[in-house]
DNA sequence: GCGTCCAGGTCTACC
DNA sequence: GGTAGACCTGGACGC
């Protein structure tokens, strides 16, 4: 059965696809030829479903593989409009860029969507796995969890585990089949505290405190610092931060700064004048090529 | 083949 | 509040 969802004026499937790496890590799988997304998504009850995303200006077209109840479609579309964050009015964002000549191309192409997962607790796994190694660990880490814990389709295909799934696993789950190393308490104790109950990582999403509060509690999670709670503020619609990483750097270096490595206070001056606006300006900033690479 | 460096950083101890 | 050193892993690189 196939699912279509309006998208706002403004929106681009592809910017929005491939808009930061997280369409390349599992349960995502992502096709640029034919700019389609796949994902493994929860339904709520029985075993959850592999959905195939296309998506034009004006509508993505959600593929289901067999027929579901309502409660089945809605949960479908609540996830879809969430990662793809359909629901996100950039209108003043947009404002900001287009005033200026060098991010002008943002409104135009449609940027500034960052893609994310369906839940916070799988970002912030995710985010966590992108701390001090390189991407190509990352997917062997984010790979581990999903193959040996995810719940199964009907197509072979895994979801993201549920905390109470990784919080049953002893740590040498994490440090011999995800290969996480030292990243490995860290993950069981975060799955242990949102499993329980004690930590409330969804709502970050609806969280009214300032940014640096927010940022704050964040870091409370072991294996976030800075960089991670960063990169989680953005996921999470807070765009005040920037999230300078070691590849932020050096894309600045090359792009804005003659190749020299810039000081992390240069990149914030140069993207200070967008105000709230400066961590999703200097986003798309750095990834401005990215779709013709793709 | 082997050693070193470092990558989409963070934690802890210490000052 | 700031900083040095340790920390898993695995690919790239020089020798």
């Amino acid at each position: 059965m196939e699912i279509k969802i309006p998208t706002p004026r403004d929106f681009s499937f592809e910017r929005t696809a491939f808009s930061h790496g997280w369409t390349s890590l599992l349960p995502f799988e992502v096709d640029p030829r034919a700019s389609t997304i796949t994902r493994v998504l929860d339904i709520g009850t029985g075993p959850p479903v592999t959905v195939a995303i296309t998506g034009t200006k004006r509508a993505v077209s959600v593929r289901v593989p067999r027929r579901v109840g309502v409660r089945a479609v809605r949960s479908v579309e609540r996830d879809v409009r969430h990662m793809l964050r359909l629901d996100d009015d950039l209108t003043a964002f947009y404002g900001a860029m287009k005033s200026d000549p060098d991010f002008a191309w943002i409104p135009r192409s449609g940027a500034g969507r960052l893609v994310r997962s369906p839940t916070v607790f799988e970002d912030l796994v995710k985010s966590i796995c992108t701390t001090n190694c390189t991407w190509a660990l990352t997917k062997v880490m984010v790979s581990g969890l999903v193959n040996n814990l995810g719940r199964e389709a009907a197509d072979g295909r895994r979801g993201f585990p549920t905390p109470e799934a990784m919080a049953a696993m002893p740590d040498s789950f994490y440090r011999d089949e995800v290969r996480a190393g030292y990243r490995s308490p860290y993950l069981k104790e975060l799955a242990e505290r949102v499993a329980t109950g004690e930590l409330d990582v969804e709502g970050w999403l609806t969280s009214e405190l300032p940014t640096p509060e927010l940022k704050r509690e964040m870091k409370r999670v072991k294996g976030v610092g800075d960089y991670a709670a960063e990169n989680l503020l953005k996921l999470v619609g807070r765009y005040d931060v920037l999230a300078l990483d070691s590849w932020v750097r050096a894309t600045f270096a090359r792009t804005r700064n003659n190749g020299r490595a810039a000081a992390d206070d240069k990149i914030a001056r140069y993207y200070s004048r967008f105000d709230s606006w400066r961590g999703l300006a200097l986003w798309c900033d750095m990834t401005k090529d990215w779709l013709d690479e793709k």
